[in-house]
DNA sequence: GCCAACGTTGGC
DNA sequence: GCCAACGTTGGC
């Protein structure tokens, strides 16, 4: 089993949208990032854990937990021309973008990145990298279990 | 809105 | 295949 951060803009798609969603499952549709997608493609198994990230917002921050739901499949959104993840370069026969689903395991209070920059242990995060700006990064086991205990700290 | 950092594109 | 220009990300 593997550990995984995924960003999302709150004024997109919110923890509170994902759990208004049938089965409080959405489709992780608009990667078009080569190393992010290839997380998808060919690393995510079901029930992969999830941290749910709030990102270009007034308070980012793991907002909750979710899991792996489905393995990748092609991202319907870059087949539609008025959708702005369209991708003219992709066809049906060989898609370019693929996603996974995610699924809504419980909204946490909001663990601050400003929170998770002051904790000691959590120094290796991916997200906290100079530069880094991949949606999807690994998270190891060590640092899930940390920032899952401080989610459960309400 | 700014800007640092990084990825992608396209001319050569 | 190089690399400059451009676009995007995302915290502030």
């Amino acid at each position: 089993m593997a550990y995984w951060l995924m960003k999302s803009e709150p004024s997109d798609i919110s923890i509170d949208d994902l759990a208004k969603k049938a089965a409080q499952t959405i489709a992780w549709y608009g990667v078009r990032n080569y190393q992010a997608r290839n997380f998808m493609r060919d690393d995510m198994k079901l029930g992969d854990g999830v941290l749910f990230y709030h990102s270009s917002c007034a308070e980012p921050g793991v907002a909750g937990i979710a899991e792996v739901a489905s393995m990748a499949y092609p991202d319907e959104t870059q087949f539609q021309p008025k959708n702005k993840y369209f991708d003219a370069k992709s066809t049906r026969e060989t898609p370019r973008w693929c996603n996974v689903d995610v699924q809504l395991v419980k909204k946490t209070r909001l663990v601050s990145l400003q929170e998770l920059r002051d904790h000691a242990q959590l120094t290796t995060l991916r997200i906290l990298q100079r530069g880094n700006r991949l949606s999807i990064t690994p998270v190891t086991a060590a640092e899930w279990k940390i920032i899952f205990k401080l989610a459960e700290i309400n």
